[in-house]
DNA sequence: GTGATACATAAGCGTGTGCTTATGTATCGT
DNA sequence: ACGATACATAAGCACACGCTTATGTATCAC
């Protein structure tokens, strides 16, 4: 079950942190680190869990690792919140539209 | 932060199953326990922090709780997941189509 | 080659999580 | 009123999780 990995991965909220950082494009680890208070291993960690989760994936360039989000991810997501198709209060299209908006 | 408390809530597989039971409508604490080899309090506890989550709400009926899925938590999960849009492969609405499509 | 930089991995530790058993509270049947 | 049923809560315990420090590996600059 992927859904384990990903949803666990989630619950932390320094990876939720540094997962919203990727949403706005490419970075390497030591990038993701400013801004959070945290070591070096603690990110190195945080970014194994996200990968395994299929959240992230990575690409090495010379001594920098940058980090991406997965879109396979966020696929994986989308699947799973489709199973509750029948409670979506409208069509999920609606709701993205209204949170484009809302994003400041 | 909503999101905290429902990505640790979803985190538990054994709240998934619950929470994926419930998809298929109102059901009392009781029946959900079965199929689910767990407790009487162990499931009392899991639907606790469903509740407290949001992804679930509950409603006296007698002597039995019936249990159902909140709209509110779907949402909440739709609008993290509506911050990636750049990452959705394509509409969501067109991965929400092809997921009812293999829901069996 | 040598040192510095970027990142990963290992080991150990405090804390949170999910389970159990035991008990409490409320409603139903008789 | 009394026992049974449905569920919640409390306390205790084993284990997982996230952190730290220490160390390993690989690439860059010179």
């Amino acid at each position: 079950m992927i859904e384990a990995d990903i949803f666990k991965a989630l619950a932390d909220p320094t990876r939720r942190k540094v997962f919203e950082k990727l949403a706005g494009g490419s970075l390497n680890a030591s990038a993701l680190r400013d801004g959070l208070e945290i070591s070096q291993p603690a990110m190195s960690q945080h970014l194994a869990v996200l990968r395994a989760a299929g959240l992230v994936r990575e690409q090495r360039q010379g001594r920098f690792v940058n980090y991406e989000v997965d879109p396979d991810g966020i696929v994986a997501i989308g699947a799973w919140l489709a199973r509750y198709r029948a409670y979506w209060p409208q069509r999920m299209e609606a709701l993205a539209d209204l949170l484009k908006d809302m994003d400041q």
